[in-house]
Parts: structure tokens; C-alpha cells; sequence
DNA sequence: GTGAAAGCGCTAACAC
DNA sequence: GTGTTAGCGCTTTCAC
């Protein structure tokens, strides 16, 4: 490796370390001329700025880090949310030569707020994406805030919290697949709600709710199930469900996990699905198209909001002022082999 | 943020830069008294070493780089591997005060060899932990060895190429596993190959073969499937051994997302499993267990790998040798209830 | 439009 | 054991 440093640009292009610097860099006040010549020179030696004294001088890092929940702390099993995120992140960071950092973390650890502190100042990031739901944790925020580091929350539900985040329409969507299933004739549908700290999955509750309203049915307590986003959670409930002397003709789960659980417990009781039992999931993780039959889900973009979070975060970064407001991009139902018409 | 320098801890603790730098790089010579004055200045100033001017003075990033294969590429479902390798390696390098910096790249881009030079000349990584299947690839190997930068693969399988390598006992296991399968009283088992170009993943069959034999069987080639790690192809596989005059009564799939596949079909042909038919799978995927029936199959200790991969490296980094020996961490047969004897 | 000079905060020689 | 000095490669005034 020989180390090509900006002076030999310099040198071979006839000019000043400066003007290397200018054109690297994009800034105004260089002649075409000067440009191509600084050009050739950088391909011909294959010049590449050293970052770390960029950094040092500039003092800004480059660096932008994903903050999220540790998966393995949880045993959340679709921890595919995390790569969706990051292959969205990664492709913005390329592109504005930022490096991303991963940093997961466990959300309910009552240090969390120091970590995250403890983070930034390590790693000097440049800024955060805050994944959900740490993105609607007050705690969480505020420390970040604190920092005066810029960031981006994804996600963050029905939370009150001000700030800049991007998120997708659970609750709209929700009401839309709602109806999907009334369309098909059910009129008995039965909800598993998600894990309380989570706004996002909450709000697909209240979507739930909006649906049947649109379609004149009433909620009926009974077909609500409190499920915590596990696989387990949605075993239980569905058992509860259809123990239930009037049992549900379609279950809508708050995310794909549970609505597998369903799904699991439909078989073990030889339940035919979507003959007998309609099942529709939210997500869309890789699970979704593996199981049998094959789930109803709802399709989050999240590598796009991911893309669309750090495009705001670096932006916030070159202005210096954040935009305190929630882009929203759109969900998409998935009809798939679990849902059919009501027996 | 008060940007709190080497230079405010010297002076608070009077003694020179040099020798806060020694503290805080545990270097010798240091008195006791001095190195818990320094500490102390440290703590109560909340001093952090900026990172940037570290790198830059010791010409050493302190980045580690994971590079694997994008699977948003290639639609490999279970992707959850990365966040295991992940896991893994953040632990180390956590305490190690390495940062990770993740770099998924298409497998089969002729550039790729370019793009990874390029990688570690942006990002100057001082060492690289290689993923499956990368870490067989002759032309990736060569490309990172050309660059002189430290790194070690993960599971190489079979290859022939000579690295600095952590892996599992793939083909031990996988005899054990069809051993297991000759013990619930099955003789008529069948296997599904993997992708031709996962070498660790071919040593899987292999395995088959060495458990086949050790228990007295022979190998039937109508019983072997040519999948690629897809679902589709454990589908595929699956029809077609199913149609067989005589269907085998277990079906060993090289991993858990054929295995899925194989499940899906024998669901929509009504084949009880594991009355009828055992199924088992590899990688103990979350999948595994959210199916139904629940999957048996090998759990393989990836976030125990990535970590051990990445202390060799940072050993490597340290000592400035590299030992090209394999380190194998073995694997486990989880039983769940996929299997069961044979009809 | 372009360049000279001054550091960013740290580590590595080498003195003492 | 400890301190002094000289840069690492770049960006940033500010001069021209």
C-alpha cells in the first residue's frame, strides 16, 4: 500500500495542497482546467483522502449510527427488521461517504441513557437513527437530545414526542386490511395487540379499530387478545380465541410472529386455514412466505424509510437545523394463501 | 459538549501529555500514584480520546470490516445469520475498542475483488472478518490477501485455501444428525444439497454420506436433491421425492430453509409430519421453531464463531502474525418434532 | 482562482 | 518514570 497522501496530488498536478483539497471536496472557486488536471492526477496515483485526518480537522466523524434494540436480549426471532434498516442506511451512507455504525442496545436497562451517551462521545457519531422502539421512548430521546447530537427517529407510533422521524401508515393500513377481511365476509374478526412499548404496533390496534367502524362492525372485547410480539404470545391467544364458545372466522395479528403463532396453533388443532380460519399478519418478514400457508401480511418499506431517515439525517447534518416533522411512506397489504373467504 | 483534550487532563493532573497517553494506553512506566492521579483526572473531566487523532497519528483505523454477501442480492430469506456474525463480533470489538463497520457485497459481481480493495483503502480497515460463502471464494481471498490486510474467514468449508478461519464441525454433525435418523428406525433417507457454491454447506452432504455409511446404508442417488439454499428449492426437491415409487421417510435438508420448503409441500399433500415423514434441517433459524410442526435441525454457534474470529483478528492485529490453522466450534443437534420414527 | 501557514489531538522518538 | 518535540494528512483562515 503506498500511502498517496494529498501533497502528492499536489505535486503531480502542479498545484497547491489547497486547491486538491477544493476539488475533492466539491467546493466552488476552481477552474474547470484546474479540476480535470487534480482529477487525473487523484485517478492516475489512485488517491484516496485519509478519513482520520479529515475527521481530526474537520471535526465532524463521518460516522452515523444505528441505534437499536439488541434482538438477542429479547429473543425477538424476526430480527430481520435490523438488516432491512441497515441495507437502506448503508445505501444512503455510500453514496454521502458517511460510514455507518451499529450499535444495539437493550432497551430496558435503566443505564440506557448513559450508554447511549457514552456512545456518541466514544465514537464522536455524527449523527443517530433511531430504530423503533427505542424511538419512542421519552428516555431515549431526551438523552439523545441532551447530546445535541442531530438524529432521526424511525418509527416512533402514536408517541408525543417532537421529533424528526419517518414511519410508515399502521394505522390507515391496518383499517385497510380490516376491511379486506370484512370483504371477504367476516364479521367476527379478532385482533392480537402487540407489546405495549411499542407506539408503532400499538397504532395498528387503533387502525384495527378504524376498519371496523368503516364497515358498521362493532369491537367486541372478547376477540382481543394482548399478545407481546413473540411467537408464544400469539399461541396463546389464538388458543384463547378459539376456545371461545363463538370463536373468530379471521384473526388479524399485530405483526407476523404472532400471526405464525396462529397459524401453528390452527395446525396442531388441524384447523383448516384459509378455509376455516383467515389469518393475516403485519411486517411481511422472510417468515411470512416460509410458513404454510403462506400469511396475509401487510408489506412495511423499511429499508426505504430507512434510506429516506438517513438522506433527512444528513441533511439536518450540512444545514445544522432539524425539521421537526414525520414523513410517512405508505405500507402495502400482501394477499397471500391465509386468508379467504368466511366459512 | 466541552471538547475536553488530552492537554485539560495533563494539566489537571500536572504531568505532561505523554504521559496521560500512557495511562490511557496502559503502556508501562507509569508510577502508581501518577497513573491514579491521571485516572482521576480523567473521570471528573469525562475525557475521551478522540478517536480521529488517534488513527491519524497511529496510522491504524482501529475499524474492523465485516464483509458478506448482500442478501438483498440474492433473496436468501434467513439472512438473520449476518445478525448473529454481528452480535458476535460487536461484543469483542466493544471491549477491544474496535468499531465495526458492516459491508454486504453481491457475491457474484466480477468487480468484487475492486470493490473490497476500494473498501479498505476508503474506510483504511486495519482487518476483515469474511463470511460465508465469500470466505471460500478463491478470487475474494486473493483479492484481501493482495491488500495485505489482516483477516479471517468464517466457516470456509472444504476450500483448499489456506486462511486464518473459524468454523463449525459441519460434516461431523451432519453424520450425527442422519445416525440419529437411522436410530428412529429410518432407511429410507433422502438429502437435499445446498448451493454448489457454499462450500461449507456441501460438506454437509458429505456428512450425510459419512452417517449413511457408518450406519450400514447405503447411498441411493434418487434420494438426493440439488437445491441452493432456497425454499423453492427445498419445494422442488421435495415434489420430486415425494413423487418417488418409493418416498423416503426422512428428508435431510443442507438448511432450514429447505427443510421449510419440504414442510410447505408435505402440508399441501397432507403428509403428517412427523408421522409420515421426518424432516431436518440446518442452521436452527428462527424459522425452526415458529414452523409447524417445529423444526429439528443443527443449531450452529454463529455469534460464538464471529466472536472467536474476532479475537484471532485482533490477536493478528496486535502481534502482527497471522496463524493459518482452523479453528472448529462445534454445533449441536437440537430435536424438536420434525422427526420421529419411521412409519 | 489559488496558495501559505497554522493547527486539529494524539502518539512516537528520544531526551532527561 | 517522565517530559519535549515533531509530525500524521487534512481543512481552514486569510492573503494574494
Amino acid at each position: 500500500m503506498p500511502k498517496v497522501t494529498i501533497e502528492d496530488v499536489a505535486t503531480r498536478a502542479r498545484v497547491s495542497i489547497k486547491t486538491v483539497s477544493r476539488v475533492v471536496n466539491n467546493e466552488p472557486n476552481v477552474s474547470e482546467s484546474t479540476r480535470r488536471k487534480v482529477n487525473a492526477a487523484i485517478s492516475t496515483l489512485n488517491y484516496r483522502p485519509n478519513q482520520s485526518a479529515r475527521r481530526l480537522k474537520s471535526q465532524r466523524s463521518f460516522l452515523i449510527g444505528l441505534v437499536y434494540d439488541d434482538p438477542s436480549a429479547y429473543e425477538i426471532p424476526s430480527s430481520g427488521y435490523v438488516i432491512n434498516m441497515q441495507q437502506g442506511l448503508l445505501s444512503v451512507c455510500k453514496e454521502a461517504n458517511y460510514d455507518l455504525l451499529i450499535h444495539p442496545c437493550g432497551f430496558s436497562d435503566r443505564r440506557i441513557a448513559a450508554e447511549i451517551k457514552g456512545l456518541i462521545e466514544h465514537s464522536r457519531l455524527d449523527g443517530i437513527v433511531l430504530a423503533p422502539p427505542l424511538s419512542n421512548m421519552r428516555g431515549i430521546v431526551k438523552a439523545i437530545e441532551n447530546t445535541g447530537t442531530p438524529f432521526v427517529g424511525i418509527s416512533p407510533g402514536g408517541s408525543t414526542l417532537r421529533q424528526p422521524a419517518v414511519a410508515t401508515n399502521d394505522r390507515e393500513i391496518c383499517a385497510e386490511m380490516t376491511a379486506h377481511l370484512a370483504s371477504l365476509g367476516h364479521r367476527r374478526i379478532a385482533f392480537i395487540t402487540g407489546h405495549p412499548d411499542h407506539k408503532a404496533v400499538a397504532s395498528r390496534f387503533l387502525g384495527f379499530q378504524d376498519g371496523l367502524r368503516d364497515c358498521g362492525l362493532k369491537l367486541d372485547a372478547a376477540l382481543v387478545g394482548s399478545g407481546d410480539n413473540s411467537i408464544e404470545s400469539g399461541e396463546r391467544c389464538a388458543r384463547t380465541l378459539l376456545d371461545l364458545a363463538r370463536p373468530p372466522t379471521a384473526i388479524f395479528a399485530a405483526n407476523d410472529d404472532m400471526a405464525a403463532g396462529v397459524i401453528r396453533v390452527a395446525h396442531e388443532r388441524r384447523i383448516r386455514i384459509p378455509e376455516r380460519l383467515s389469518v393475516a399478519g403485519f411486517d411481511d418478514v422472510p417468515l411470512a412466505r416460509q410458513i404454510y400457508p403462506s400469511l396475509t401480511t401487510v408489506n412495511q418499506p423499511l429499508a426505504k424509510m430507512a434510506e429516506h431517515a438517513a438522506r433527512r439525517l444528513i441533511r439536518m447534518l450540512h444545514s445544522g437545523e432539524a425539521s421537526l416533522d414525520l414523513e410517512v411512506i405508505p405500507s402495502a397489504l400482501v394477499l397471500r394463501d391465509s386468508t379467504g373467504l368466511a366459512p
